[in-house]
RNA sequence: GCCCGGAUGGACAAACUGGAAAAGUCAGCGGACUUAAAAUCCGCCGCCCACAGUGGGCUUGCGGGUUCGAAUCCCGCUCCGGGCACCA
């Protein structure tokens, strides 16, 4: 008699398999020695909230699944993260927990990799780090340095609300109803000093690089559209405005005491064609998206943030209103149209479409649309403009079309077809734009054809941005502010890191930072007189841009400096990275990755990548929601994995999480999909246990070839699609490919068992066989169940499980 | 306001590139096993008409269009969700 098999205990199979992969250490990161293909698979990094949530474990199940599947194929796989141990919330954690933020970051780190360790993921967990780790944010004072010599970095203002009774910067989020989220007093914004990071001279390159990373197949659609929309591409024309001599005429002056979001360049941007220093007198390149309605111009907007805008600031009071609007914030509801602030500087121009004295207007609304550049004002064509044109009591006979009409017949024939016969918008689609961009040159039959001087242009939408925060858990700015003459100054490369006091404990008022005198206080580098520090941190999409990077730092040589490690031939064996597996909402950190790793090619340190592109490819997964709404405490509709595990084990829950819906589709949570992965899992155990025991008879003679061969086929079906869909992400099709396998499986027991009493030995290897087969293609997805089937199927369990096909198992 | 998604039985959904809509799961109903319950397993399960039974018609948010053929593609709507930059 044989015993009876085992029930399926996820929880004790699980535990034994776990066990097993950390004495033998399975899943560390292989030398880069030797030719077998390589593979750096970038999950995201996790901000250090002290939970792993079921967003996660979709985002990480889906990213082991591919690493483990490119183990079982034989190549060398680099699969680790970070922590983004540094922010807001850690603050506010912190605050609630009455620890210091870096206590209340490792007790977090703690938690979520003893969840991740319970989930079973291949991490490499000698490679792992926190960002808050000053052998780590060293590479965020590096960067900035590094930035900061080669003018990508510099000083500028911005606006920030401010607590006045806690003395106080405060986040959004801290601001309730316009007031302090602490001490419930009003909120105001005042304008302080910021760094900011210059994208400016890399956003035509990551623009002109989107068309090789579609080709290359290994870029996810919905991920490169996520490029697109943060990149924001404009088509359209530009041409030159002569300015006309100072007038003294009053003109409609806007209402609104500006108010603008975002700090000054001084610097002359790339976005802006003309590079070199204006004369007066010098034309101003105006950009506009409509290239069939040039003529139809009332205005021109120019951005605050403008390389020339100084030239444009002599009129009396626009200095002072400029200051007034850089100064002030842009409130969330100031973003329309109608309430969006405009100066006059009451300066004309003249266009050689044939206005003599197109009013100039400096408008943050410019920024947001099309980048630091000037616009012509179209109201016959834009919304926005439109109601802009009514502010300033310009008159726009009737409604937009028929003005439309009126104007184009008082200017210029050209492009009449366009605006009375189709809506505004298909006008552009179907016009000279699409010309342009498509043979770079301007099309025929067309108003621009008429007009010299106008040519297609792009701009961009994609800005700098503010990288200095004012709160205490960040990575200090490596710069102090000498007393005596120096000013500025950058901290030395070989003082580096300037290290963050660990003891801080926040309370929400004042900047813990600057309060501390034993940080502050230092000396100059330069002349060694009374020095105070940068009391401002790195935001945390600064360390961000170089999260990619260590984990290709083997442990061992983490000590080193940066230099020493940039020059490693690790680091250059596992870059580019081949895959991103992360959220949709990643799209702005992978863009500024990917604009950074741009800035650190030219300047050197990552010259060896070519193209200026971190990751070959990327996936972007949607989220994980419940009733049709994003899960929150607040709705109740919270999906706790760990409650899951305990109740079905890791296998069933990853399962689900793959099953349940496409990556690139938001995963609506239900139970049904727990339910279906357990029960197939159980079926598969229980199955291949009973058959492992069952009985076989000796044939008279074989009449079962054919259903051998029948399987042999459906197997060599399931592989060949689930191998592609593996390569490819689409975990979903292969779980239902893998439970399709086990389907045909049992109906090839049901026909050879209708046809007799029993198996014979050759059917039942044939079953044996296929039950192995779907054992290998299950081993990514659910990988504690599969290795323990591996085991009882009678293979060794001492490497990674091949996949089909595969024979040359790796060591681990 | 702007941008991006989505809408398929009582519920969650599947349908890969335009080729038999509704696989699978939950709930429900019936049965097996059990002293009983739980667990597990088996059967039925979109709507309407007809029926002893076989059968016939309709159906993918709404309205049009393209096509031999549409859940899928195009145009116009409705509703829902997400995002909009000091949260990460």
């Amino acid at each position: 008699m044989t015993a009876a098999p085992p029930a399926y205990d996820p929880q004790s199979i699980e535990a034994a398999r776990q066990a097993a992969w950390s004495a033998r250490d399975a899943f560390a990161t292989p030398p880069a020695e030797g030719d077998r293909p390589r593979r750096y698979i970038k999950p995201s990094a996790p901000f250090t909230s002290g939970n792993i949530h079921i967003g996660h474990v979709r985002s990480y199940s889906i990213g082991d699944a591919y690493a483990r599947f490119w183990r079982a194929r034989g190549e060398d796989v680099l699969f680790a993260f970070g922590f983004d141990a540094f922010g807001l919330p850690a603050e506010l954690g912190a605050i609630a927990g009455g620890v210091s933020p870096s206590e209340w970051v490792a007790r977090c780190a703690h938690h979520m990799k003893d969840q991740l360790l319970r989930l079973g993921y291949s991490f490499d967990w000698h490679r792992a780090f926190l960002s808050s780790d000053p052998q780590m944010y060293r590479w965020s004072q590096w960067l900035f340095l590094i930035l900061l010599d080669a003018g990508l970095v510099y000083r500028g203002t911005g606006a920030v609300d401010w607590c006045d009774t806690c003395q106080t910067t405060l986040a959004t989020i801290q601001v309730e109803d316009g007031t302090c989220w602490r001490c419930h007093n009003p909120v105001r914004l005042i304008q302080r000093p910021q760094w900011n990071l210059r994208i400016n001279p890399f956003l035509a390159e990551n623009d002109s690089r989107m068309a090789e990373l579609h080709e290359s197949g290994v870029w996810d659609e919905v991920a490169l559209a996520s490029q697109r929309y943060v990149l924001g591409r404009v088509d359209g024309v530009e041409l030159d405005l002569a300015e006309n001599p100072a007038t003294t005429e009053e003109h409609a002056t806007a209402e609104n005491p500006a108010t603008a979001t975002e700090p000054t360049a001084a610097e002359p941007s790339a976005a802006e064609p003309t590079t070199a220093e204006p004369t007066p007198g010098e034309p101003l390149t105006a950009f506009t998206p409509h290239p069939d309605a040039v003529t139809l111009a009332r205005f021109v907007l120019i951005s605050p943030k403008h390389p020339h805008i100084e030239r444009f600031t002599h009129a009396p009071g626009v200095r002072e209103r400029l200051e007034d609007l850089r100064s002030g914030g842009l409130e969330r509801d100031a973003r329309d149209a109608d309430a969006i602030p405009l100066i006059d500087t009451h300066v004309t121009l003249r266009s050689p479409a044939g206005h003599e004295a197109l009013p100039l207007l400096v408008s943050p609304v410019v920024d947001g649309r099309f980048g630091p550049t000037a616009v012509l004002g179209i109201p016959a064509r834009d919304h926005a403009d439109a109601m802009i044109a009514t502010r300033l009591g310009l008159t726009v006979e009737g409604d937009e079309e028929a003005g439309a009409d009126a104007l184009v017949a008082s200017h210029d024939g050209g492009g009449r077809e366009d605006s009375s016969m189709e809506a505004p918008r298909a006008g552009v689609r179907g016009g000279a734009c699409a010309g342009a961009r498509s043979d770079g040159g301007v099309a025929d039959g067309t108003s621009i054809d008429a007009i010299d001087g106008v040519r297609p242009a792009v701009r961009y939408r994609a800005n700098d941005f503010s990288i200095s925060r004012q709160r205490s858990w960040g990575t200090p700015i490596p710069i102090v502010y000498c007393q005596d003459q120096c000013g500025a100054v950058p901290v030395p490369m070989h003082e580096l890191p300037v290290l963050l006091p660990l003891d801080l404990k926040p309370t929400g008022a004042g900047n813990p930072l600057a309060e501390r005198e034993d940080f502050v206080a230092t000396a100059c580098p330069t002349c060694g007189g009374p020095t105070r520090r940068e009391t401002d941190t790195l935001d945390c999409h600064f360390d961000a841009l170089w999260l990619w990077l260590p984990v290709c730092v083997p442990p061992a040589e983490r000590e080193r400096t940066l230099e020493q490690i940039l020059a490693l031939e690790d680091l250059r064996a596992w870059l580019p990275c081949e895959r991103v597996v992360a959220g949709s909402d990643s799209g702005n950190f992978v863009f500024d990755q990917r604009t950074v790793t741009k800035a650190l090619r030219d300047i050197g340190p990552l010259a060896f990548l070519a193209d200026g592109e971190p990751f070959a490819g990327c996936l972007f997964h949607e989220m994980v929601i419940r009733d049709g709404r994003k899960m929150s405490k607040h709705l109740g509709n919270v999906v706790d994995p760990d409650e899951l595990v305990a109740r079905y084990g890791a296998d069933t829950v990853r399962l689900a999480t793959l099953y349940a819906a496409r990556p690139q589709r938001s995963l609506n949570w239900s139970d049904s999909a727990v339910l279906r992965c357990h029960r197939f899992l159980n079926q598969v155990w229980d199955f291949t246990h009973t058959r492992l025991a069952a009985p076989t008879i000796e044939p008279e003679r074989d009449i079962n070839e054919h259903l051998r061969s029948r399987l042999a086929k459906w197997c060599h079906t399931a592989v060949e699609k689930t191998t592609e869909e593996m390569a490819a992400l689409e975990m979903h099709s292969a779980v239902r490919n893998v439970m399709r396998l086990f389907d045909r499986i049992k109906d090839y027991e049901k026909r050879v068992l209708a046809r007799g009493q029993a198996m014979s030995e050759a059917d039942r290897d044939s079953l044996l066989s296929a039950l192995a087969t779907l054992t290998q293609m299950l081993a990514p997805l659910a990988p504690h169940i599969a290795e323990e089937l591996w085991i009882a199927l009678g293979n060794s369990a001492d490497t990674h499980l091949p996949w089909p096909g595969v024979s040359s198992q790796v060591p681990a």
